[in-house]
DNA sequence: ACACGGCGCGCAATCGGATTGCAAAGATAT
DNA sequence: ATATCTTTGCAATCCGATTGCGCGCCGTGT
């Protein structure tokens, strides 16, 4: 699918604002209301637009703490990545899940409430799965940018 | 503020598919229409709800490689992290950006078309950045999960 | 137990934006 | 230059968002 300028405004915008109403939308990206939302509909259907999504503000729902786990496993064939991969998919505490080339085997990113959680957490779910051999642990102590939008252009 | 199991529902729903009409949300709070949106109102204005944003599929811009850097400042003081915070803010490639307690001084989500796009960002871009001493890429070879959803007990 | 007060709900009416059909304007290729 | 295909803008329609209001439920105090 071929992007015009205008295309990639709206998608600039939206990335901004997911719910922005069509006839703000339209005159950010210098249409009418009509055309500006067909746009946005193909851009939906061509799966360019992926999903829409609330970002819930983690300190407000008691998840402050959002830290990196980097995993090394017992092994890399497919059949313990697979078992890994699953296990990863079913823990909501994972937020994001990486498997890695070169030094460690995968990356997380784990969201908690604070560092009991996280011990909890990591006793409980994370070294109760099979295939994982060692896990560092990394902690940011600052959050200086969080946003998912794609640069285009 | 205090979050009550359909406060939760909505939420649920709402990192779903932020764009979820308020009359199906309301069908998933068990709820009719007008006090879901009071609710979802409310949630916005508590800030609970941060933002609403389009997902994009990097593969259909053109940025199919999500790489991460972990980076080594030259000090850690506070002059030296600003300086670099304040750049890392203003690169567009960099979509997230935490400064870390331990190992490294800072980790980074980078996304670009490929891999020669990344050399050409790291060259232009990383390495003239003052306070930077050494820069580790980590690349993934496969994105197992990738939910911003925080999980809501 | 009962009366009172406050909070949150659901209904129904209103309001406003989303959506669509159509004709005109623009772009492209021959 | 012209035919064709595409995309625009307008206007009418449709549908969901929003709001006012009365009711019921729950907690409190007597």
């Amino acid at each position: 699918m071929m992007l015009d300028e205008i295309d990639k405004r709206i998608l600039r915008a939206l990335q901004k604002d997911g719910r922005m109403q069509n006839v703000e939308l339209a005159r950010e990206a210098g249409l009418s209301p009509s055309p500006c939302l067909r746009r946005v509909r193909l851009l939906e259907e061509a799966g360019v637009i992926d999903r829409y999504v609330a970002v819930l503000n983690p300190a407000k729902v008691n998840l402050s703490l959002s830290l990196f786990a980097r995993v090394w496993l017992t092994a890399q064939d497919a059949e313990t990545i697979d078992h890994f991969m699953d296990a990863m998919k079913r823990l909501p505490q994972v937020v994001e899940c990486y498997i890695m080339l070169g030094e460690s085997d995968a990356l997380l990113r784990v969201v908690v409430a604070d560092l009991d959680d996280y011990r909890h957490f990591q006793a409980s779910h994370l070294t109760r799965i099979n295939g994982i051999q060692n896990v560092k642990t990394d902690v940011p102590s600052q959050i200086v940018k969080q946003t998912y939008a794609l640069p285009l252009d």
